[in-house]
DNA sequence: TCTGGGGTCCTAGGACCC
DNA sequence: TCTGGGGTCCTAGGACCC
């Protein structure tokens, strides 16, 4: 047996955790620049506030139902979700954590695994405030099923799919569009079809699913019938792209705010290669203009370069990307978007060096290990290339963002006697 | 006025190899 | 008149996830 953890409307219940005022009151979380919903305690859910919708639309209803408004503070629910998973991990043999809010468990050879969700489920909340649920089943896909179901109707919070005659009940009320691994565009072609719930999409013919939903669709469905075909990777792999992307809060149209702007993504994935011992030997940049202002002209730039030395390293990565800007820079457009990707990643331990690399490698990557130290300390950024720049005109609008309680000792709780 | 960010995997088609 | 067979690798686009 497998359990899937899943905390519950996860960044407004971290919010909630150090406000507890706001228990029982509708809160929402919004995207970077303060611009969707990206969280919805489910006072706010009741109310019709939608995911991903562009908060200055529903305006109205947020203020009709005084709805508490949060920027995103994703230091904070990082570190929230560390504690959650380590109070997990001493619980479980083995864990897959599979997003910031969910980890599947190795639940195998447990006697009553009803009792033992609950259990978990109550000690997480003891030690973290994090309310979740938990969703137990033979494979992963039926664990979301469990999970969904575990949501919204138990009192629990905790449902077992552990008999074919629960299983196939539960299958034939649940909705195809909510299966794991179906998107928008499988649903409805599904639907066209007469597929309406789980269980009429097990009936269908496999070579049919193949054709259709591809492997990984027949994957699914094969879960869905109880044949586990994904297993649970407690080991997580090494990434294979880093981005850092950005919506301005305003509108950019200078290079030399681009330039700003793209360096600092840049610096931000160089220091994630670092953090993961990787080199790059891709980078790609793009700058988008305003999608959602059709009048204006509307254009993608997108290059990419190859290194001849994969590298991890501030300065080089950093040279290639403004040379990829330069390439896709038009001065007629305003820009609203910009992004590093950096790709074809290898482990920095077989870093391969060109023939003609002239770079003192040993003493690049101690002046970026000084970097990272002394930002560390104290702060993101702090010391940074020239480039990087000072106004930062391009920056996000986070206007509404709670304090880093439990990671920066000056915006720590104050408790008053 | 205002519309997120960061990933993965699969497939098809083309280029290329012997 | 007639035009092979078996591969790999790369890329773009599209789907999905949270």
């Amino acid at each position: 047996m497998l359990a899937l953890a899943d905390c519950n409307n996860f960044y407004a219940s971290c919010e909630r955790v150090f406000q507890p005022r706001l228990e029982g009151k509708p809160v929402v979380v919004l995207s970077n620049n303060d611009g969707c919903i990206i969280a919805r305690s489910n006072e706010a859910k009741n109310i019709g506030l939608k995911m991903g919708q562009p908060i200055f639309q529903a305006k109205q209803l947020v203020e009709q139902h005084q709805v508490s408004v949060f920027s995103s503070n994703f230091t904070l629910y990082g570190d929230m979700s560390k504690r959650v998973m380590s109070t997990i991990r001493k619980e479980v043999k083995d864990m897959e954590i599979y997003s910031i809010d969910e980890a599947f468990l190795d639940f195998s050879g447990e006697g009553a695994v009803l009792e033992k969700g609950i259990a978990l489920k109550n000690k997480v909340l003891q030690h973290t405030g994090i309310p979740i649920s938990i969703g137990i089943a033979p494979t992963k896909t039926l664990c979301k099923v469990a999970a969904y179901i575990a949501k919204k109707h138990t009192s629990t919070g905790v449902f077992t799919l552990d008999n074919q005659a629960l299983i196939t009940r539960a299958l034939k009320w649940f909705p195809v569009e909510e299966i794991w691994g179906v998107g928008r565009q499988n649903a409805k072609r599904l639907q066209r079809v007469g597929i309406k719930t789980a269980f009429d999409l097990c009936q269908a013919d496999d070579s049919w699913i193949k054709r259709n939903l591809s492997i990984v669709g027949l994957r699914m469905v094969k879960e869905l019938r109880g044949e586990p075909c994904i297993p649970l990777e407690s080991q997580k792999a090494r990434r294979k792209n880093i981005c850092t992307s950005r919506s301005f809060g305003k509108e950019v149209v200078e290079l030399s705010e681009l330039k700003e702007a793209v360096s600092t993504f840049t610096a931000n994935c160089a220091l994630k290669l670092r953090q993961e011992k990787s080199c790059a030997k891709r980078i790609t940049v793009f700058i988008l203009t305003n999608r959602f202002k059709p009048q204006a002209k509307q254009y993608k730039g997108f290059t990419s370069i190859v290194l001849d030395t994969p590298t991890n390293d501030n300065m080089e990565l950093v040279g290639k990307a403004l040379e990829a800007l330069e390439k896709i820079y038009r001065a007629d457009c305003c820009y609203k978007k910009a992004g590093v990707i950096v790709g074809d990643l290898v482990p920095e331990k077989l870093q391969q060096l060109s023939l003609f690399d002239k770079i003192d490698r040993k003493k690049q990557r101690s002046v970026m290990q000084s970097i990272d130290y002394i930002n560390q300390r104290i702060g993101r950024d702090k010391v940074r290339l020239a480039v990087q720049g000072q106004q930062r005109r391009w920056k996000l609008k986070q206007e509404k963002r709670s304090p880093s309680y439990s990671t920066s000792i000056e915006e720590a709780l104050k408790v008053m006697l």
